[in-house]
DNA sequence: TATAAATATGAATATTTATTCATATGTATA
DNA sequence: TATACATATGAATAAATATTCATATTTATA
């Protein structure tokens, strides 16, 4: 069994993380634009980009001085879909209520 | 945004909690199957089940004094499944490697 | 090539999450 | 119905993770 998911599911697993996933689900963006559309700081959105990154949850290109972040959606809109059903099916009564 | 993904992926996020998946993927079993096979506390054991049928990643029945756990099947598996093309598409020299 | 703009980094602290252990609760059966 | 077996629970502690803030890098351009 690999057992080494868990980093990869540590980014989902945060709220930050996952509200950039959000965002860069309808569009890509640069930091500062993260930034601005989470009110949240700069530092903090780039130290939760890293480690999106590293699990390649994202993707980064160079554009000018600004470095622009993307969304694998390869890999995580069925991953969200699927969670999408499982709510759906099996969270009726979910404490853990997944909506925002 | 659903944001509140976060509580179920919390549960994949941690070592223990996946190994249990891991084995769950394999045969439903007991709690104190579980922990044998893990080689872990019982009472470890018993507050991983709690959070992750929580979450329904696993279900339980009563059958005489054991309590049997299983996995969600249809949500997991497929999880796994994307995790496993992730990784093997995207993290070749991925730093956080995913196998046991 | 000095400057501004954009992003990254490191380390201290704060917060969240997991572990531990003693004990309580539930379940069957002698 | 007392006992053993199986699991759950709570609270203290430990460990992992995130946040913060000051500052370092990187990139383009005046």
């Amino acid at each position: 069994m690999h057992i080494k998911y868990y980093p990869f599911f540590g980014n989902l697993a945060n709220p930050l993380k996952i509200r950039i996933v959000g965002e860069l689900k309808q569009n890509e963006m640069s930091v500062l634009d993260l930034a601005d559309k989470l009110n949240e700081e700069q530092s903090k959105i780039s130290h939760a980009l890293k480690s999106l990154k590293n699990c390649s949850i994202v993707e980064m290109r160079q554009s000018g001085k600004k470095r622009i972040y993307s969304l694998n959606k390869e890999t995580i809109l069925p991953i969200l879909d699927i969670l999408d059903k499982h709510e759906s099916k099996f969270c009726k009564k979910c404490k853990a209520k997944f909506r925002l």
